[in-house]
RNA sequence: GGGUGCUUAGCUCAGCUGGUUAGAGCACUUCGUUUACACCGAAGGGGUCGAGGGUUCGAAUCCUUCAGCACCCACCA
């Protein structure tokens, strides 16, 4: 046997490990094939925002136990990873670092530009969170990664959106929307957060009211007061029309009756601005009130604000409420006025409420959808979410969190999708500039690559060559060199055709690129140069000048021969009309002139004639990508523009237990598929409760409707990670903040995982701090050194040899085996129960206690041990390895399995092991060494020091003498019939143990001792007798209860006698 | 305004459907180079289980009121 290091060192092995498991593609259930029931879990995809913290530590520990746990109990077992681009978060993170590095915004960029730059943010996040991931030994099915903007999950959300449109559950509206002034775009709901402000309330003279406001410039948009249809007050003038005096003049009110005013309030009116309250555009829809917009996108006055035009609303406040003290339109102001106001969860600015045309999920639509269980009678998306939650076909862990589940759905409003932001799935909708319907498409978009041709002789020249019937105008050297080189480039993307120009350049380009793509070739004369007319064989320069001249004039006509940029488009748009026709969804090369590839970018960035003509175009020999979709319209391509908003990221991740799971060359027909099939519904969602609501619930509102099945069966909620005072991590507080992977490299990830697992419940917060990890630290050297003591002493021979139960077996085997199968049967319960923190703890005790302090102890002295010893060994890695995958792998490396640890079988529960008896025998053993121990202590014996002992015992503890006499460090037992004469007492039951006084003590010291114990034990006696004397109890307690109170009592009772004869005789 | 959770040893927490002389880890005290481990071992000190009331033979555990803390939800302008 080869010599193990003292302490155990995670960096030795863990990356070892980790990549063992995975060359071996361990994670993978195709090749575990485990043929139980299928236990999955999709991971809830990070963002993509950077890197990870605590929270996903703690979810990625508790994922893989689980994941680890049955897939050694032989479940179909998959975990499935990936990540969610989260839309607005890291469109802002990216403009924050474009900012601070460039001092640009993400318009200065443009939207092409900024996109490219968020992908490289993003594929550096993606590399950065994989390597964490596997550093936390996540056993994440690698080969299954999916992202929330990959080709599958796109089409799936255009797909979704398709249907959704369909069934009149998506709608657009011009309705009232939280806009943040900052991001630029439309938040939820729930993106909202409330922030507790002081602030004034104004009071204002208003015609014939006076009434109280936080916003006194809101004035300009007010089209009504609303009272309490019960208020008396002003009862008489609801209905009538008043004409109030304001800082622009005089404007015309409506009195209201609605019953969300609340008559307490102020004076029990409200003035009603539509535009920009969530509440009074509400009163407005009820009483059917005009509505008028004063404040734009920007956050500022509207042109119809007069002279406050421009002004921010703030600015506009503190200008209107001094133009009204002078008008003397202000009553009073109250000063600290207790107030929320609502903010941007992602950049904190205020929110500023105003009418939008947005996209909008009907949430309280009824439909009927055939094939869908739950729609099948007619059912809205809400009444679904709920009931399948309310049945039970969703189990929430811990329970309480439904009830919160339910009143968030109960009051769901129409969820509004659409952001105006550029980072996201671009809303599948197109509109034709004829057409007052929008046009929805799900298909899926054809990849052009737009090649331009080499460098032609004319280009080498400067000049120009658009007759078709110049044919001769081949490419010079250079430019069948750069097409040489992108032939190269471009032979290992798969294309399905080519498209080209008829021209004799572009021709002589496919050819070269053609001797490696190998692939049919259409050529088009639609996607020839512009014609040049007379400027054939002209200077590029003038052709260029003439253009730039006047482009209008040239836009529609035909001067001098030369063909319009009308004409032009038309004919490219036409082709490009055709290919996207024919090939929808796969890739095509095309190659053409400069002019036209400008066009082809055009139509795909939907531009105007000016901005095309504007547009730059690839050099000789270089392309450009794009993606474009064919959408049909009665008017044809050109005339098309899609929708330039982008959905809210929580739609798409709101399909992922299903997209997730589409294969990799999904067709788009059916939300179908063989793993599909084998793992929905997932079996556990696993995630933090503070995204019930974003999450969990849409993932329960899409699933349900699209698939006609829960998307998964029970939802685990976390709690989050705070540090050592409760409060929530941050980098700002470095001192108490943990990061992960720093955690791992100093104590290792097994550490770092037990950390988060155990003393971590279902719902509740868990504090963290370094004291925490590095007890477990020290717990999981403590394993390493148990194993390596076993595998020391171990009989080579023995190393494989499997256990049987057999008649020659000590107390202390039978009590460790009865232990260990006690403990078998606790962890797997408690496993199955999710609670994990519970299954942990019983381990470390019994690996700790029972195995460490007693049982390796006991092996020190008595012979034979080794069968045990290694049966309960591996077992107990097993049990461990879900918790602590590295250090127990790296054990199993030494005790010469063929098979890795990873796939081993979890433990079983043998009943014949349990062995109540030899338990209760060796409890009492216990007991009697700590007796000795603890008077040796009481005594200040030198712990070297070997001493007697005298015990008056039955046969069966006579039995265990060598095991006292060495966890005692006793040099001798002797065994007595009567008590001796002075000596030291210590009674465990029916044992008596003396310690000799001679040699060692004083006897006041014992007696004292002795009187202490009595005390105590006449204390425990009277509660018991009190309560044997109670009729009450005699009469109402079940049987085995009294049984065992009188038997304590009898019990204490001969105690405290034989200790009270012991005092005596040395008094 | 509504709701949820928490309050048990100095600290962090277990104690499930009521019956142990109320537990663990860390910290603390004393002792210890026993050939697995000082990232260790042995022994020990420390809690009237937030407060009051109730149910019960019996309450840390169930009910109720209150207090403190934390979080979530809500359209008091």
């Amino acid at each position: 046997m080869k010599e193990l290091p003292k302490a155990y060192c995670p960096k030795d092995f863990e990356e070892k490990i980790y990549n063992n498991w995975e060359e071996k593609k361990f994670f993978n259930p195709d090749t575990i094939n485990n043929k139980g029931k299928a236990f999955s879990i999709v991971l809830p995809p990070p963002n993509v925002t950077g890197s990870l913290h605590l929270g996903h530590a703690a979810m990625l520990a508790i994922e893989d136990l689980m994941i680890r746990y049955k897939r050694m109990q032989g479940f179909d077992t998959l975990w499935l990873p990936g990540f969610d681009h989260a839309a607005i978060a890291t469109q802002n993170v990216v403009e924050k670092k474009i900012f601070n590095d460039e001092g640009k915004t993400r318009h200065d960029l443009g939207r092409e530009a900024f996109l490219n730059k968020v992908e490289d943010f993003v594929s550096q996040s993606k590399k950065t969170i994989t390597n964490q991931t596997r550093k936390m030994g996540s056993s994440v099915d690698w080969s299954r990664e999916t992202y929330t903007l990959d080709d599958v999950r796109s089409m799936a959300v255009r797909k979704v959106f398709k249907m959704m449109y369909d069934d009149g559950l998506v709608i657009r509206g011009n309705r009232i929307v939280n806009w943040c002034p900052r991001c630029h775009t439309t938040l939820a709901d729930d993106e909202i957060e409330y922030k507790e402000t002081k602030s004034k309330l104004y009071w204002l003279k208003y015609g014939p009211f006076v009434l109280a406001t936080t916003r006194p410039e809101t004035k300009l948009g007010d089209t009504a007061v609303a009272v309490n249809p019960k208020d008396k007050r002003y009862k008489s003038m609801i209905g009538k029309k008043y004409m109030i005096p304001g800082v622009l003049g005089e404007f015309e009110i409506t009195v209201v009756a609605d019953e969300a005013v609340d008559p307490e309030f102020g004076t029990g009116a409200v003035k009603v601005t539509p535009a920009h309250s969530l509440v009074d555009y509400e009163i407005a829809e009820r009483n059917e009130l005009p509505i008028k917009q004063i404040i734009d996108e920007d956050g500022r006055m509207m042109a119809n604000c007069g002279k406050y035009v421009g002004m921010t609303s703030l600015e506009a406040r503190e200008s209107i409420v001094k133009d009204m003290k002078a008008m003397g339109l202000i009553e009073k102001i109250d000063d600290d006025y207790d107030n929320k106001i609502s903010v941007c969860y992602r950049c904190k600015t205020v929110i500023e409420p105003l009418i939008s045309d947005q996209w909008f999920i009907d949430v309280n639509k009824k439909i009927t959808k055939k094939g869908n269980k739950y729609f099948s009678n007619g059912a809205s998306l809400k009444q679904v979410a709920i009931k399948v939650v309310k049945d039970k076909e969703i189990n929430i862990i811990p329970e309480r969190f439904e009830k919160v589940y339910f009143h968030w759905m109960e009051n769901l409003h129409n969820w509004c999708i659409s952001r105006q932001i550029w980072f996201g799935h671009q809303i599948p909708v197109w509109y034709d500039k004829d057409l007052k319907q929008p046009i929805i498409s799900d298909a899926k978009p054809t990849e052009i690559v737009l090649q331009r041709h080499g460098e032609a002789k004319t280009n080498e020249k400067g000049v120009l060559s658009s007759d078709i019937d110049n044919l001769e105008n081949g490419l010079t050297g250079t430019g069948k060199k750069q097409i040489k080189i992108m032939a190269e480039k471009l032979k290992n993307e798969k294309f399905d055709i080519i498209y080209a120009s008829d021209f004799s350049r572009t021709k002589e380009t496919v050819g070269i690129l053609n001797k490696e793509l190998k692939l049919k070739v259409i050529f088009d004369e639609r996607l020839r140069e512009v014609g040049v007319g007379e400027f054939e064989g002209k200077s590029v320069g003038d052709f260029v000048h003439f253009r730039e001249a006047d482009f209008e004039a040239w836009r529609n006509d035909s001067p001098k021969g030369i063909e319009s940029f009308l004409h032009q488009k038309k004919r490219v748009f036409s082709c490009l009309t055709d290919i996207l026709k024919k090939y929808s969804g796969k890739k095509v090369l095309v190659v053409s002139h400069g002019d036209v590839l400008r066009m082809a970018q055009g139509m795909h960035k939907n531009l105007t004639d000016e901005e095309i003509f504007k547009l730059g175009y690839p050099e000789t020999g270089e392309n450009i990508k794009i993606k474009l979709t064919n959408v049909e319209s009665p008017n044809g391509l050109e005339n098309i523009y899609q929708d330039s908003d982008t959905l809210d990221t929580w739609f798409s991740s709101g399909l992922w237990t299903f997209s997730t799971l589409l294969p990799e060359d999904w067709n788009g027909k059916k939300f179908e598929g063989k793993d599909m099939k084998r793992f929905h519904p997932t079996t556990v969602m696993e995630t933090g409760y503070d995204i019930l609501f974003f999450w969990v619930a849409r993932m329960i509102l899409m699933t349900t409707y699209v698939k006609g099945e829960v998307p998964f069966e029970n939802v685990y909620l976390h709690g989050l990670v705070r540090d050592k005072n409760g409060d929530k991590m941050s980098k700002s507080k470095p001192e108490t903040a943990i990061d992960p992977l720093q955690a791992g490299d100093k104590y290792g990830f097994d550490a770092v995982r037990l950390s988060l697992l155990i003393g971590n419940t279902a719902g509740n917060d868990i504090r963290l701090y370094d004291e925490k990890i590095e007890g477990y630290r020290n717990f999981v050297n403590k394993l390493w050194n148990i194993s390596r003591y076993i595998l020391m002493t171990l009989n080579p021979e023995k190393r494989d040899s499997k256990f049987e139960l057999n008649k020659n077996v000590s107390l202390s085997d039978r009590w460790i085996l009865s232990k260990f199968n006690t403990l078998i049967q606790d962890v797997t319960k408690m496993l199955d129960e999710y609670n994990f923190s519970g299954a942990g703890d019983l381990l470390k005790e019994f690996t700790w206690n029972d195995l460490a302090d007693w049982y390796l102890e006991i092996a020190k002295v008595e012979n034979d041990k080794d069968v045990v010893l290694i049966h309960i060994l591996k077992n107990l890695l097993k049990m461990w390895h879900p918790f602590m995958p590295f250090v127990t792998e790296a054990i199993w490396q030494n005790l010469g399995s063929e098979q890795e640890l990873m796939v081993s079988k979890f433990p079983q529960f043998d009943k014949k092991m349990i062995d109540k008896e030899g338990v209760k025998e060796f409890e009492q053993l216990q007991v009697v060494i700590g007796k000795i121990r603890n008077m040796r202590s009481e005594y200040k014996i030198d712990p070297a020091k070997k001493i007697k002992i005298q015990i008056k015992a039955g046969e069966r503890l006579q039995s265990q003498f060598g095991i006292i006499m060495s966890l005692a460090r006793l040099e001798k037992i002797e065994l007595v019939i009567e008590k001796p004469e002075k000596s030291a007492t210590a009674i465990v039951s029916d044992v008596e143990i003396y310690l000799p006084l001679a040699e060692l003590l004083d006897i006041d010291k014992e007696i004292e001792r002795l009187k202490s114990e009595i005390d105590n034990s006449k204390k425990y006696v009277l509660g018991l007798e009190k309560k044997l004397g109670n009729e009450e109890f005699m009469k109402n307690a079940p049987e085995l209860v009294v049984a065992e109170e009188q038997r304590k009592f009898n019990e204490a009772k001969e105690k405290i006698e034989k200790l009270q004869n012991q005092l005596e005789e040395l008094e």
